[in-house]
DNA sequence: CTTCCATACCTAGCGTTACTAGGCATGGAA
DNA sequence: TTCCATGCCTAGTAACGCTAGGTATGGAAG
């Protein structure tokens, strides 16, 4: 479960340069180390609804002796939204550390 | 959105000791500095699933001149539940900053 | 040569989650 | 007496990520 922080992870995988779907899921999954080794069922949906909401853009490639790929793309809104998901995923996260820190039992 | 850590967050505000859902509500808007300020209606129902999972139980408590609650403490099964949340939320957490963090593009 | 695996894309349908938007009730303060 | 904070509840909904399938090609293994 990547609880709704699937699309910044997507749109940071993009941050270095164009990639197709399948590339994004090795990425992702060398990347946190196999902690997220993503179904294409969730990553290809995802690339579809950031392309739908203006974030990636996508184009058709076909490498020489090789096989037809879709080559994703930040766009300048999706590198917008990518600086936004940061700051949320900081926020977030760091919430959540607090709450969950056994050293500080909240008061009452 | 709490995106599935919900639960590990009210096992942790049940850690120090019984409390009901109002105050557990604002327990954790304190604990957050208002990061998370839950409605009634995503933690009441998420009270209900932790009870049935037997991670938590409940009890009718009335205090002198005040009106009923619904008292809630950790069993066992949620202590355990609540160590495993957190081992999974810092596993999930490292590997979302691995991957968000901005100065290590990732290799292709 | 054929079979299998890795690559590469896709979608329909499902279960879970958290939220909206209501409702009910009481105690104390204005 | 009227309002707010307290205190509990649920039905319905939208979004998300997953399962489980499908299609197809290139290269390696047998």
């Amino acid at each position: 479960m990547l609880k709704g922080h699937l699309d910044a992870i997507v749109l940071a995988a993009l941050e270095a340069g164009p990639a197709h779907g399948y590339a994004i899921i090795e990425s992702i999954k060398r990347g946190s180390a196999s902690t997220f080794d993503l179904p294409e069922g969730t990553v290809y949906p995802a690339l579809h609804r950031l392309e739908e909401a203006g974030l990636l853009s996508s184009a058709w490639m076909t490498p020489p002796g090789g096989r037809r790929r879709r080559l994703y793309s930040l766009t300048k809104a999706g590198s917008a939204a990518l600086a936004d998901r940061r700051k949320a995923w900081s926020r977030f996260s760091q919430a959540v550390d607090t709450l969950l820190d056994e050293d500080r039992p909240w008061p009452a």
